[in-house]
This record gives structure tokens, sequence and C-alpha cells, in this order.
DNA sequence: TTGAAAGCGGTACCAT
DNA sequence: ATGGTACCGCTTTCAA
């Protein structure tokens, strides 16, 4: 202990917590010992009286572009409101996210956000118990005592729908990953009601994970048949530019003359000029915002308020969809 | 405290401390208890006693596809290692890693993974009399008492430069970014130094931030011009796309045809089918696993193995490079 | 095998 | 404003 600085240790608590009362003489004393000694304050000490300070974040696909950009905009705006975050880098089924959720509760934190992946909600209502606060993004299921945050599924979906037709596609299709995470299954129900409102029928494709080359595979076997569908909301921009490229290139179609595309999310590559993807944008910083004010403001507002803040998509109108029938 | 099992705080210990000696009797009156009250061993109060267990990653421009690759290998190994991992992400400024690598000490850290920026030397030795490790990734200045991990820039720079001769391309170009890393700075001067070797002049170009916009605007400008070049050796993917996609779309050049580029990292990216970018791969997952064994092996190798691992980057053929003169 | 007690690095309360 | 002291949750000697 650095009271070889003459004073007690309670005086060299009080020089490094702000507001308390120390006189600037033995603040400077502890301030000149400190550096000489190469001191800093243990925050994980302080750890035992207060709260921790830390929440944990428990992710997936950290290399996936929507998730590299959520964890981007989380971990920048923890840190400026002093929090420590730590990062749990697990699968996305039940049994990983559980254990990692364990960890969360050995290390005390504050509270843990999830952003792939959804936990028992056993395992929830213990975290919970545990006084942590638990903060779901983007998981349409909603468990009992957490908060959410989350896009609105249902409009992207009405408008992907409205695009399409508006572009006059005839054969208008779905495509999407065999991952049947929430917030994709969230987008095809939508996009199916939508379009059953209008009494149209539509084409589902599932194909393997969410990535680029589940789009890119989609599209060739689904252009190697008859009857391939002439307008597609891809659930996802990756799917989706790999959906393009197999029909582009593959086969030689034009976009958006031969096919329009509609992806969701508006990752950086969507934006490329092999690209220029017509979609739908996640307010991703807003919404990392968002939980860190969940994190600050205690219970500022009502629980029913609290439970789901959804945030709606901003259309990126680009070059994949046509603005009037070809 | 747990002690409503009837037993002392020792015994909760033991129980759930590997190896040491509990009867049958008592541990399972332990873990009944602690399951009853939802109790979970304080892995920070440990640490008053110990080692903390945590490690820190400093990291900037998360979005960026290769950093986020190794962001992933990184949180996915430590965890696997029983590592706390705490994520800073600042700019890449001096001051911020500074910043940064301060917070570290507050937190205990046994050892911090500098991914982007470089701190400056005298914050790093304050680090190190902390009896923190550090570890420096791909960052070609060494500085004392660190270690670092890294890629063979020379060996890639090198490597570019003869693939492109060997295409026959007469007037080669090397487009780096504004933002001088040493990394970045290593590829470029490797290459030069190649090429004067051969007896080569080299046209320079530097765009702005190592990003797909920089290497899309840089092609603009120097297609704009006589005398551009016809191979470039682009020091990132991520500028050879956006050199790539300006060349084509603006100026209608064909790849190779009319022009070879060659990147470096490999993100996935760079396999798409729009680009199929010949490039070199730095193997991140097993850079992340030697960084992981310099954590866990306390000083098994000579100090001066350890000082620097430079990882062989892996050249990826594809097709934006001729493999003979036109 | 078990319990008592000291100490890890802090903060907060209570006197002074 | 300052110092003394108890306590946070846990591990580790040391005796029993």
């Amino acid at each position: 202990m650095a009271e070889r600085a003459g004073v007690s240790r309670s005086a060299v608590s009080r020089t490094f917590t702000d507001g308390a009362s120390v006189s600037e003489e033995t603040r400077k004393k502890v301030l000149e010992a400190a550096e000489a000694l190469g001191y800093h304050v243990n925050h994980l000490a302080r750890q035992l009286r207060e709260r921790s300070n830390i929440v944990c974040l428990i992710v997936s696909d950290v290399t996936t572009p929507v998730r590299a950009a959520l964890l981007d905009s989380l971990t920048r705006r923890l840190q400026a409101a002093g929090k420590i975050t730590v990062v749990l880098n697990t699968e996305s089924d039940e049994a990983s996210v559980g254990r990692a959720l364990k960890l969360t509760l050995h290390y005390r934190a504050d509270a843990t956000v999830v952003l792939s992946g959804t936990p028992s909600s056993s395992l929830v209502q213990t975290a919970l118990a545990n006084g942590q606060q638990v903060i779901l993004i983007n998981r349409d299921d909603r468990l009992d005592g957490c908060e959410n945050v989350g896009v609105d599924n249902a409009i992207a979906a009405r408008e992907a729908l409205f695009l399409l037709r508006r572009a006059g596609c005839e054969r208008i299709g779905l495509l999407t990953s065999a991952a049947s995470t929430p917030s994709l299954i969230a987008r095809e129900r939508h996009f199916f009601d939508a379009a059953e409102r209008e009494g149209l029928s539509i084409s589902l494709w599932k194909e393997g994970p969410t990535t680029y080359r589940s789009g890119y595979d989609a599209a060739l076997k689904m252009f190697a048949r008859s009857q391939a569908p002439d307008g597609v909301f891809c659930v996802t921009d990756l799917l989706a530019l790999g959906f393009m490229d197999a029909a582009r290139h593959a086969f030689g179609l034009r976009i958006p003359q031969d096919l329009c595309l509609v992806g969701f999310d508006n990752i950086e590559e969507a934006g490329w000029q092999s690209y220029q993807l017509t979609t739908f944008e996640q307010p991703l910083d807003r919404m990392a915002r968002h939980v860190v004010d969940l994190l600050s403001l205690p219970e500022a507002l009502g629980s029913s308020d609290r439970a789901a803040a959804v945030f709606e998509p901003v259309p990126i109108w680009r070059q994949s969809v046509r603005s009037h029938p070809a």
C-alpha cells in the first residue's frame, strides 16, 4: 500500500474518489507517491463493495459485417460510459450461450447484452435473480424480465414487398437461411403475411447458414430450374450479395432488368460499386446508444416501455430494384 | 455467505477449488446450498490474491474485416484458455491507445494485446513494470520488453512484385493509405526495395484512410491521367477492392487483361465472385494461437525467441493477375 | 478433512 | 480534513 506517502489509506482512497474532501497538500503527496510507485487504483477491488461496472457482451460470428458493426458501436459507447466491456465469443446454440451467461455471473457483471443466440429462460432468470440486467438484441422472442432492443422487421418486410411489386416483379421469392434466428423468422413471416394480404404467392427458399456462400448456392439451384423468381427479398445483405453474384456471373442475369433484389442490414459491402444493393439499414448506433441508456438510467421509464424498444429500419435506395415495371 | 450450508467458508472455497481436499459429504452440502441460493464464485475477488486472468485487447476499427477476423480468433482462443477478455475500442492514435493502456492497469490485466495503434514506449514500460505482459500484433516497430507477433511483410512484398512482373506489367504501382501504420509502411518499403534491386521504378500513391473508398478514389484519380499503371500492389484488400471497382466500372478496364491487382489480407470479400482477388493471407488464427501460447507458457522460450514471432503470409492465387504477359 | 484467522486492495463510516 | 476500523468475497496458511 502506498502509504509511504506518509498518509493513511483513507487519504489515498479519497484522493482517487471525486467529490471527497482532501486537502490540496495531502492530495499532492499521494499523487507524487503514486507516480513514484506506479500505483493505480484497482477497479476490481472496488467491486467488492459496489457495482462492478462490468458489462458482458455475448456474441457469435464476430466476422459477420453486421455483428462487427454492432460490436463496434456497443464497445465504443460502453467505454464512453465508463463501463468495462467483457466479450464472450460463443457459438450461437443455446448451450454455448448458456455457458457464457453462467460466466457472467462469476464476473459479477452488472449487465449482460446478448447479441446473438438466445439463452434459456431459466438461465436468464438466475441472472436476473443475481441482480443482473439482461438485454437482448434483435431477439423477437421476449423473455420475462429481459429488456429488448431490436429493429422493426414487419415494416421492412412490408416495404420490401412493396418495392418488388412496384418494380413489376411477377414471381416473387424469399431467400432466408436454415439458421432460424428470431429476427430472420420474423422477416420471413411478415413478408408472407404481407403477400397473403395481397393475395400473392411467394416461393420460399432456405439455404445453409446466413452467409455469402449460401446466397450464392441458393441462386445456383434456383436458376437451374424453370419458374425461377424475378424478384427476391433476401433476409440478409450477405445472402443478397452472394445471390446477386451467382445470378450475374453464372446465369448472365442483369440486375435490376432481369432480376430485382432487396436485402437487409445495409452492411458496407452493399454499397460497393459492384453491388449497389437496395436494402434496409439497421440503426445500429442508435440501438447501441439505447442499450447504454438502459444501463445508465436505472428505472427511468415504466417497465413496459423498457421491455422492448423497436427501431425503424431505414430504406436505402440503390440500384438493385427497378423503380417501374420493366 | 453461503455458510448456511452448515460448514465453514473454507469448506466452500475448497469445494470450488479443484485439487482441494473436501469430503464428498461436505462437498454435496455446499453444492446443494449453492444451488438453492444461486451462489456463484466471484472470480474477481479471487484476483485479490492471485493473477486476475484478465487479458485486455486494445483495438480500433473493429468493422474492418481483418480486424474483426483477428478479434474473432483472439476472443475465441482466449476464452478457450479460460481468460477473461476485456476489449478496449479506441481510436488508433497514440493518445487514445495510451488512455486504453492506462485502463488496463486499473483492471489489473495480466496481459494486454494491442491489435492496432502503438502505445508510447513509456506507457508500455509502466505496464511492464506493473507485471503486465504486453503483446503487439503487426507492429513492426519493436518496443523494448514487448512481445511481437506479426506477418512477414517482406516476403509478401517481394512475391507481389514477382507476380506483377511475371504478368508482364510494365508500369507498376503501389497503392497505400495515408494512415502510416508500421505494417503498411513495411510493405511499402519492402516493395520498393525489391523493385530497386531489379532496377524498376515504381509509382507510389497514397490515399486517405485504409478503406474501400480510398481505393476507389485513388483509381479515379490515377486513371484520369496519362501514365496510369497496368499493375498495382495494394497494401490491403480493402484498398484493392475499391480500386478494382473504380477501374472496372468507371474506366471499363478488364481485370486481369488490362490491369493486374494484388492485395493483402485475404479478407472474405476478396474471394467473392465479383472480385476474385489474388492476395496474401495472414494466418490470423495461427497468430491468435501463438498469442495465447505466449500468455500460457510463462517463459518457456528464450526471450529473444519470444520477442518476435513472424508468420509467413500464404499466397492466394485467384484471378486478378495474369499468369503470363498479355 | 475441517475450521479459525489473516490478508488481498479498496471504500465507508465514525471519531477526532 | 484526517486516521482508525470494519467489511466486501475469497484463498490460504496453520492447528486441530
